[in-house]
DNA sequence: TAATATTATTTGCAGTTACAAATATCGATA
DNA sequence: TATCGATATTTGTAACTGCAAATAATATTA
């Protein structure tokens, strides 16, 4: 096995660059890269119940509970319990959360497309179909759950 | 900007999948994701500098400082200060780090090779090419230095 | 309808992380 | 050769993380 030909190093060093990337955007706005994720899954895909939260950040159950609570402090989000389950919260962006993501959105925008400056447009829809092939080839086995699939 | 084509999101949550998937190997062989990414650093390329290994590593500085003191108490690295330059440590993976890192590897490739088995080799080759690119294409600024290269 | 199992989320805890400041060493210069 | 700036790494500190256990609410079964 050679280094670079590793899928996880070469997936997981690119990813660490763009945090690296967008970190310095995200603190002049005051929050953090978790945070980041939360909003624009929020903004995208609307309100979700920390569950789907979960699974569409891939942020761990536990960890994500306390960035929502960080999150509701800074007025970003709020939670309330579901109507009919109780047992679930659902999370919404509140106004500011919106305003503070569409602060962030055209340089998050800029960053990616400085990233993906030297490719084609086949070239980026190819990455892009197989980093989600990648994606869904992988279990998710490990994340947070024991095993909602097994039998 | 849909979050289905966002590429920090795709490559991210990738990553973090790889990273749920070999954890349980790791825990079990008593070494942390972080240690694993010095291991095979180190197992591919020889002993490093500590800088170097940061860059080959993409773990930032301080954090790599910490890493390889837990490393080192476990008897995987060595560090002992450059010959020519005492300001610079390098790092030498020991017979027992080179061993834990022997026992992990064919795991690791395991699991590679699952995540990779719906891919052709065409694919595969053009998945690596497109990473590649990617990761040469993203600055490098804001990981540790302040801008080595800035003029 | 009380007891039990199941699902959704949070919390205790021990350890990890990153930023910024500190330390250690080197190289150049007066 | 003392001093000053640059480079390599470590440490102080405050905050974040994930596992496992705890809590809260629902569903099921007797």
């Amino acid at each position: 096995m050679e280094l670079g030909t590793y899928l996880p190093y070469l997936v997981n060093r690119v990813g660490q660059r763009f945090i690296s990337d967008i970190t310095p955007v995200l603190s002049e706005a005051g929050v953090d890269i978790q945070s980041w994720r939360v909003l624009i899954a929020l903004y995208q895909r609307g309100s979700q119940p920390v569950g789907a939260l979960s699974d569409l950040t891939s942020i761990n159950f536990s960890t994500l509970s306390r960035v929502l609570g960080r999150m509701e402090k800074k007025d970003l989000v709020r939670r309330h319990r579901g109507a009919d389950d109780a047992r679930s919260f659902t999370i919404d962006l509140t106004a500011n959360g919106r305003n503070v993501t569409e602060i962030i959105l055209p340089r998050a925008a800029a960053l990616e497309a400085k990233a993906a400056g030297d490719f084609s447009e086949a070239e980026l829809a190819m990455l892009r179909q197989l980093l989600g092939k990648l994606y869904v080839g992988l279990s998710d086995e490990s994340l947070n759950r024991d095993d909602r699939l097994a039998g």
